[in-house]
RNA sequence: GCUGGAGUCGUCUAGUGGCAAUGACAAGAGACUGUAAAUCUCUCGCCUUCGGGCUUCGUAGGUUCGAGUCCUACCUCCAGCA
């Protein structure tokens, strides 16, 4: 069972240590997305310097390549990649939502790769061996997300991630036995929490999964901080407490990261701040600005007074404009070590605000200036 | 000086009788939430009550219902010959 102590509880928040063969993870922590097996346009150890506790890569994305097998013949995903702290991957569920022409069935969803056009058939059982062999420390469970928004289709993406479920976790546990008998280390299961913006269908399926042998959930599903909370006050409860929760998906804006972790979230990921960042989309205290604008062009300040990231603490607004403006791929990795400071930074302060007792003020400072 | 070729939106470029004129880049702006994303979208002669109006393809004339496209002259550039 993952081990998680919950430092401090306020309200449905809570402050906490998650830990994991490669290391803790403070809670609440932004989580950064290495799809691939990298943050885009970061080296590992730039996202040490900025502080980053953990990474999330993707199943779908590594099973096509290089293969499972080649990251478990380097060692595992730590190993591979030495990202030598905690590691999560996702299912490969949320490719199945998110790529067209793939077909859903009770035994799984067949897919075309989206690189060559190979026919796959990924499965339950699949995702399971595929994310064992991958070797993070949290794998997430094969979900499915709904088609739309209507409720028929949000109630029918619910059940069949449930009966998915079931598999995932008997396949969890068949592998675990396996790869422990080996020597190897432990790696954990998260459920999916699925049911859209239908608080009773949220309702039943943190009910279900609840009861299940599982190390944490992740929450699915949701795509703005609209209608979040309700939502989080309505699965949370009913999860159990000393399990973690990971808001799947959710952070690029920071108003997410507030919501979640006020209503019971421990952490969270997104491709959001770094695809941002590639983009030229750069966060600030008073909201977002893209620095290819015209009126940086002359601008030699810092991009942000208050930040201590390698772009602010030692180059000007101007040059990173002129960076962008020239397609410099310096310009994406100053943006993106920016960025990903950003978040984490303030999931920092969030974690250190519901530990001192200041989280509120600092939420209401902060949303205040940044949406203003 | 002669012969040949060429001059089109900031740049390069398409265009050989129906054209405000092709494409790329540049420029200006926007989008992006478990990454098919170093991506995508929009604007890009001037004005507009969004119907349209006006002015454009080196310059000046001409032919034609109609000219960036054909003709004449001139200007500029390039190549070859003197």
């Amino acid at each position: 069972m993952l081990k998680f102590d919950i430092l401090k509880r306020e309200g449905l928040a809570r402050v906490g240590v998650i830990h994991t063969p490669h290391g803790d993870i403070k809670t609440p922590a932004f989580v950064g997305a290495a799809t691939r097996g990298t943050v885009k346009a970061l080296t590992f150890s730039e996202m040490n310097e900025l502080g980053s506790q953990a990474v999330l890569a993707n199943t779908y994305h590594l099973f096509l390549a290089p293969g499972s097998g080649l990251i478990r013949e380097g060692g595992g995903l730590a190993e591979f990649t030495n990202w030598q702290k905690p590691t999560f991957t996702d299912s490969g569920g949320f490719q199945i939502f998110s790529l067209p022409n793939v077909k859903i069935t009770e035994e799984g969803a067949r897919f075309k790769s989206h690189i060559d056009g190979r026919q796959f058939l990924m499965t339950p059982e699949l995702s399971m061996q595929t994310q064992w062999e991958i070797g993070a420390d949290i794998h997430m469970a094969f979900d499915q997300l709904a088609k739309s928004e209507s409720f028929e289709d949000m109630r029918r993406a619910m059940e069949q991630t449930h009966r998915w479920l079931v598999r995932c976790v008997d396949e969890h546990e068949k592998l675990e036995k396996e790869y422990l008998e080996k020597g190897l280390p432990e790696q954990y299961l998260f459920a999916v929490v699925q049911g859209g913006d239908f608080l009773d269908l949220r309702q039943k399926s943190a009910e279900f999964e609840a009861g299940l042998n599982v190390d944490g959930y992740g929450i699915g599903g949701v795509f703005t901080a609209k209608g979040m909370d309700e939502m989080l006050k309505t699965v949370c409860p009913i999860l159990p407490e000393e399990r973690p929760r990971h808001l799947l998906g959710m952070g690029q804006e920071p108003v997410d990261l507030f919501v979640g972790a006020e209503f019971g979230c421990d952490t969270f990921d997104c491709v959001g701040p770094t695809r941002m960042a590639r983009n030229g989309s750069l966060y600030t205290l008073d909201g977002r600005v893209n620095i290819k604008n015209a009126r940086f062009k002359h601008d030699f300040r810092p991009l942000m007074e208050e930040c201590d990231c390698e772009l602010c603490r030692n180059y000007s607004r101007a040059y990173l404009h002129h960076l962008f403006k020239v397609d410099e791929i310096t310009a994406k990795v100053l943006a993106s070590i920016h960025n990903e400071r950003f978040v984490v930074s303030v999931v920092e302060k969030i974690r250190d605000g519901l530990f001192s007792g200041d989280f509120a003020d600092y939420k209401k400072e902060f949303l205040a200036r940044y949406y203003a």
